[in-house]
RNA sequence: GGAGAGAUGGCAGAGUGGUCGAAUGCGGUGGUCUUGAAAACCAUUGUGCAGCAAUGUACCGGGGGUUCGAAUCCCUCUCUCUCCGCCA
């Protein structure tokens, strides 16, 4: 949510930049700010009464304790107009801030000025390759055939328990998903990040934090008895983490392994074989809390190391930059990592980083003091480190050979094997 | 699941109708002292909104009510803790 004093501020520069997202605001501010006028000048006369309200009542209190009841029952009198007045105004008060609320949450993040426009996906921007794209050998399979091949994952198992989308890992296919986790967890504690082991299900409260809820609620697993949400994303509970919080020390840098959980509702069609989308899957993420000066500077280092974790499992990937119709709603740069898959001839998305900038800060009030002592909001980052599925597709898919899936070196001591014949 | 207790500032903890935005202690910050540090002592130390400021106003888990006046009384919701039962 954007604050409603940046967009008295930035008016007209916020404007151009959400033309990127394809979004006119124009018309939007303009009602937001003249709302906001009414309610500064609203809030100023309910002050005032207030105050009056006040005098009186302490007035009445002394009266009475000399003795002056009479006195005291006049004032009485006044201070009752006083507050049927300040009731009014009240109430009118709390509606305006209730539709100041309702146009703000409908207002996307501004997007950095270096984001390119564009409608789609197609118009996004690939900023680097790396590594080179396999050449398989003849008679190469896509991973839903390897797995099977190979006995690594049941697909029809987890059908049988749950349903479509919730594949059961087995035997050696369940020790190289651990031995994955297990890798990008330490490559992210190297990096300096904490690591955390949050819980699976959330409050409402925290839904509404991170911009789930209301919104996407219907993209989220709900326990209804309970009112508790399965998470979609570490990024739930973690960032719900510093929710109130007055940062002291800046960076903040967090890690998490968790299972996500995705309804996918009104998803279907071409990319849901194999492990390509899931109801469930395993990721690894990275969160940052940051001083707003130090944002981009953190956004370009958590690129370069989901690059390097990509570079050591020697998969050929690609960083495009988002155009501003295919950036999140929330976000104001987003790099996306693709890695190739050879199997089905793909790019995968593995990863998604993103700078929030105050975004999220304002609605979680996430904030930090400054020299001076003034209260300001944070900015948020946050990644994927990686998400495994995609990243799984692809190792088995590029190394498979006539012997068997040769692993890259990195995993070896993790999985405690070299080759899956 | 049954019974009870509670929710106050960064933390601990007083406050049961009117100088309470809130005692006191700890912690934090600044200072005095010291070669330096510790100790001691002094000062300072919540957040939002409006305002250039002075200041005003709101906030004692959330919402509602009683009252001229509520942290304090009433209703309601949420959460936490203790005991019992069940259980990984």
């Amino acid at each position: 949510m954007l604050h409603i004093n940046k967009i008295r501020e930035n008016k007209e520069a916020y404007i151009a930049l959400l033309k990127v997202k394809n979004m006119d605001a124009s018309i939007l501010f303009d009602s937001v700010i003249a709302l906001d006028d009414k309610r500064k000048s609203t809030q100023q006369k309910l002050d005032e009464i207030l105050a009056k309200g006040n005098k009186l009542a302490s007035q009445i209190g002394d009266f009475y304790k000399e003795g002056k009841a009479q006195e005291a029952n006049i004032l009485k009198e006044e201070s009752s107009s006083v507050k049927d007045k300040s009731k009014v105004l009240q109430k009118k008060q709390s509606e305006l801030e209730k539709k100041i609320q309702d146009i703000l949450v409908q207002i996307p993040n501004v997007p950095h000025s270096s984001v390119p426009s564009g409608k789609s996906d197609a118009d996004n921007i690939t900023i680097k390759e790396s590594g080179k794209i396999p050449t398989l050998m003849s008679g190469a399979k896509p991973h839903w055939e390897l797995t099977s091949k190979y006995r690594l994952i049941d697909f029809e198992l987890g059908t049988k328990i749950t349903g479509a989308g919730f594949p059961v890992y087995t035997d050696r296919g369940a020790r190289l998903q651990r031995a994955l986790i297990t890798y990008f967890l330490d490559k992210n504690i190297a990096a300096g990040y904490t690591e955390f082991l949050p819980p699976h299900l959330v409050s409402e409260a925290s839904g509404f934090g991170t911009g789930n809820l209301p919104d996407k609620d219907g993209q989220m697993y709900h326990a209804k008895d309970d009112n508790l949400f399965l998470i979609p994303t570490a990024e739930v509970p973690v960032t719900n983490f510093f929710r109130d919080v007055i940062v002291k020390d800046f960076p903040i840098k967090c890690t998490a392994y968790t299972p996500c959980f995705r309804r996918e509702a009104g998803s279907y069609g071409k990319d849901v074989r194999g492990l390509n989308r899931l109801h469930q899957f395993d990721k690894v993420e990275i969160v940052q809390i940051q001083h707003p000066d130090k944002s981009y500077k953190t956004l370009d280092s958590m690129v370069r190391h989901v690059s390097s974790i990509l570079d050591e499992l020697e998969l050929p990937y690609r960083i495009l930059q988002l155009c501003g119709g295919d950036l999140s709603f929330t976000s104001a740069l987003t790099f996306d990592f693709e890695v190739y898959s050879a199997g089905q001839q793909k790019w995968l998305e593995v990863s998604s980083v993103s700078n929030f900038e105050s975004f999220q800060a304002n609605r979680l009030k996430l904030r930090y003091k400054d020299k001076d002592g003034k209260t300001s909001l944070c900015h948020t980052l946050n990644g994927s480190a990686l998400a495994l599925p995609r990243i799984y597709a692809a190792l088995i898919e590029n190394n498979q050979t006539p012997n068997g899936i040769k692993l890259p070196k990195a995993l070896h001591s993790y999985v405690g094997f070299d080759i899956i014949k």
